[in-house]
DNA sequence: TCGCAGGTGGTCG
DNA sequence: CGACCACCTGCG
């Protein structure tokens, strides 16, 4: 399996913006400049052209080109990408929406301007954000991928996928298969004291279901307010959430003022501030002082 | 050696 | 309630 899709016309599309801003954890950076990684059971390489190459990232109309290495029937259906990606939104709406009298936020904007909130699979992510709590982005990919070679099941079609990463050739475990084990058989993929949350929300899962809102993700274990948040964003859709993390912390004191520990006055802010666009605003936010952490080292 | 990394659950007052 | 604090693990 080796199809090329392609989708003219896209604007607001940046593949470091999308995959390097916390997101998601299983895309990796090629030489290129393209990603190749996982969307639920499908591998593929996910690249942009912009027409004009001299435009800053983000900033100019191109063409996204994804190419399928692996998966099921279905993956290579153009529909399942375009929703992924969120190739049917207008960002160019959403960032002048939240720019227009926030200097902060047009500041932002213009750092990650192609950061596009991808729609991924409500169980990978409840996994992937529970492994991310009090973690750090290295060994939570570490982790995901050592959970995924060790309990998951291998991609349909991977020898389409020869020469690509072996680390991800699997997908990750479903909630039935993690509810069977002990904490003693996940010891390799040293998740740390993360194993107990994971294979007790697995348990919860595998009973009674999926989590259908807010309540029902905050009752699994290993889900306080940032990892719930986190869930909602990027798994169930919920584009107004803003989850509240210590890099959030960290530009919400520099550039709004706001005393580092004051969860509660940064949530308010940003539900009056963002509203709806909340996830939109986390993204940008998140990105904009991560670089700026970047550069000062 | 020690603090820190995309926090949470448990325990106090 | 709200303020601590321990917690796996690995890296600088």
């Amino acid at each position: 399996m080796s199809r090329e899709l392609i989708f003219e016309g896209v604007r607001d599309f940046d593949c470091d913006h999308i995959f390097d801003c916390g997101q998601c954890f299983r895309w990796y950076r090629e030489e290129d400049g393209s990603y190749t990684g996982l969307a639920g059971c499908a591998l593929a390489n996910v690249a942009f052209e912009p027409h004009d190459r001299d435009a800053a990232p983000g900033f100019s109309e191109g063409t996204v080109r994804v190419r399928v290495l692996a998966g099921p029937e279905d993956a290579e259906d153009p529909a399942l990408w375009s929703r992924y990606l969120d190739l049917g939104r207008d960002y160019g709406a959403i960032k002048a929406r939240l720019s227009a009298d926030d200097p902060v936020m047009e500041q932002a904007i213009a750092a990650g301007s192609g950061i596009r909130i991808l729609d991924q699979d409500l169980w990978e992510t409840i996994v992937s954000f529970i492994i991310s709590q009090n973690n750090n982005i290295p060994r939570i990919k570490g982790c995901i991928e050592r959970l995924a070679d060790g309990f998951g099941e291998p991609l349909e079609g991977a020898e389409g996928a020869r020469g690509q990463r072996a680390l991800i050739l699997k997908t990750l475990p479903g909630p039935e298969r993690l509810a069977g084990l002990e904490a003693e058989d996940l010891a390799p993929v040293r998740l740390g004291y993360r194993t107990r949350y994971l294979v007790e929300t697995a348990r919860c899962v595998a009973e009674k279901g999926l989590p259908r809102n807010m309540e029902e993700l905050s009752s699994l274990c290993g889900v306080g307010p940032k990892v719930a948040n986190c869930i909602a964003l990027f798994g169930m859709g919920k584009r107004d959430s803003f989850p509240i993390d210590v890099w959030v912390r960290r530009v919400m004191a520099k550039c709004y003022g706001f005393d580092e520990g004051d969860m509660k006055g940064m949530a308010g802010f940003a539900r009056s501030r963002y509203g709806e666009l909340g996830g939109y605003a986390q993204q940008y936010l998140f990105y904009y002082i991560r670089g700026l952490d970047e550069k000062n080292r």
